[in-house]
RNA sequence: GGCGCCAUGGCCAAGCGGUAAGGCAAGGGUCUGCAAAACCCUUAUUCCCCGGUCCGAUUCCGGGUGGCGCCUCCA
């Protein structure tokens, strides 16, 4: 399959390192506040791409950290850490935050049909790593200790901007609000590996270190748990795209270094979500969350379908209007599916429903289209063109079933609980048995064409949650 | 200031040199007392602008314009 690379800005034939297996790894959530639905389109699309790769059969590993500690809201010994801000603002510990806001991310992934990774590891379960690391670029000559702080060196390095061709002079310092330069660098694109001196001292969390102690600087827990699980060859290494600059390339900076060799072959980098005041962000616009769209009524797949409609290199642009026309064609395409002939939905695909010639055209232009970098919006039309062939509706279940292993949708199951929906008959209660006779009144009326009378007895029923549907077999009652 | 990404109908969106897929919405029709649902039909001589290459460009090249991102919190 096609891949995008943002290392060399052009899609290119994906190749693991070893045949059959591949090692990836996804820059997990810092877990001091909830996740907003931009947070999720990146995990969405990388699980997109994960699955894809289980589909085509390769054996995927996948390792994601949790940054629970030492993610400052600024460099240069400036500014909090912002795992104990949401301690402070909830009155809490900042383990009791951190264990609390990764059951939230992964309560919300679920929700949103995301596989939770082979691999999920904690950035304070490998300080060991860390220090090892950390050690090992200071014996190599790769970082130097400053004040107190270990900082890498990127000096040393042939190359430091792999992503970006920026050249140092033209990089403005302290663009961002409340950033101020560490004078202690002795260059300014070094970066800490180790704190010991903080302008903190209510740090919660700090550890032994040979440099005294302190805790990790932000770029090596990903380098640390990378290497611990998936060894020095990694294959596919995933984040949004703001993390190129400077969390990925430090990444690369300490990792190289370390293991002397190149690391990571592929980047997949996902773009923004943004609304109307540009990337969405937790400070900026309404704060959206998965629990948000709930109570407003969406379904959180609805969400998926949206970031499915789009590709994942482009920026997607959230309005509730286009949520809601994602959520009518997600309706839609959910309908069309469980209109297929109920009586070969349980029939079993493997038991000869699917015939392979007649399946392959349309199997092929889904992996056509999820060859070509992921093309999600592609591979949703194979769907629609699927469902518009003349193919036996037993064929259509088994392939949208075998598609949905890795758009994850739901098509299937909520195809089927549409389908109970409109066909369970409700057991005869005393409560029916008033609707019945509701009902009955109303036919009658109808045929004495008094229509008034007829709607009001519609409007009665539905006040009471029960719809009508006139079809030409008679009237059709469910409860709403 | 530097670097990078993007630009297609009302909205989302495909397209990777051969003459504009698909979805949603909308309009019309069939059916219906009216609804709802379903089905059928219609909706870009044109792809931000200006040059260039080519028999031919939405697709390649150059230059603009606009949007977004990054330049030490961010997915």
């Amino acid at each position: 399959m096609l891949l995008y690379n943002s290392l060399t800005h052009t899609r290119e034939e994906f190749v693991p390192h070893e045949p059959g297996v591949v090692r990836m790894y996804t820059c997990g959530p810092t877990v001091y506040h909830y996740a907003h639905i931009g947070n999720l389109r990146s995990y969405i699309c990388e699980d997109i791409l994960e699955k894809y790769l289980r589909y085509l059969g390769y054996d995927v590993r996948r390792v994601m950290n949790i940054t629970d500690v030492g993610h400052l809201s600024s460099d240069a010994d400036t500014g909090e850490d912002k795992m104990l801000k949401g301690a402070r603002r909830e009155h809490k510990t900042v383990m009791e935050i951190a264990q609390y806001y990764t059951d939230a991310f992964f309560s919300d992934c679920a929700k949103l049909n995301i596989r939770r990774p082979d691999i999920v590891q904690p950035a304070t379960g490998c300080i060991d790593e860390y220090i090892q690391l950390v050690d090992g670029l200071l014996k190599k000559g790769y970082a130097y200790i400053a004040d107190g702080n270990v900082y890498f060196d990127t000096a040393k390095l042939d190359e430091y901007y792999v992503f970006n061709k920026h050249e140092r002079e033209n990089l403005l310092s302290g663009v961002r609000e409340g950033v101020e330069e560490d004078f202690s660098k002795h260059n300014k694109e070094d970066f800490v590996l180790w704190f010991t001196k903080s302008k903190f001292d209510d740090q919660e969390l700090k550890w032994d270190s040979p440099w005294g102690v302190g805790y990790p600087g932000w770029h090596i827990e990903c380098s640390g748990i990378s290497l611990k699980y998936l060894g020095e060859y990694l294959d596919i290494h995933c984040g949004g795209i703001d993390n190129a600059f400077p969390h990925h390339t430090n990444e690369i900076a300490q990792s190289e270094a370390y293991i002397g060799h190149k690391w990571c072959n592929y980047w997949f980098h996902v773009m923004h979500l943004l609304n109307d005041t540009g990337k969405m962000s937790k400070s900026k616009g309404e704060f959206l969350t998965v629990s948000l769209l709930e109570q407003k009524g969406y379904d959180p797949i609805a969400y998926r379908f949206f970031c499915l409609q789009s590709h994942y290199r482009r920026p997607l642009i959230f309005s509730y209007a286009n949520l809601d026309n994602a959520a009518a064609a997600y309706n839609k395409l959910v309908d069309r599916i469980a209109g297929l002939d109920p009586a070969m939905a349980s029939l079993d695909p493997s038991k000869g429903a699917l015939d392979d010639e007649a399946a392959a055209p349309y199997r092929k232009a889904f992996r056509d289209a999820m060859d070509n970098d992921v093309n999600t919006s592609l591979a949703l039309t194979a769907v629609y063109d699927l469902l518009k062939s003349d193919l036996p509706d037993a064929a259509k279940l088994s392939l949208i079933g075998e598609f949905d292993t890795v758009l994850s949708l739901n098509l299937l199951s909520a195809a089927e609980t549409q389908r109970a929906k409109k066909e369970t008959v409700p057991a005869e209660t005393e409560a029916d048995a008033e609707i019945l006779a509701l009902i009955e009144a109303r036919t009658v009326a109808k045929k004495a064409k008094n229509y008034a009378e007829a709607d009001r007895i519609r409007n009665q029923l539905n006040a009471m949650g029960i719809a009508l549907t006139d079809t030409p077999q008679g009237v059709q009652w469910s409860r709403v």
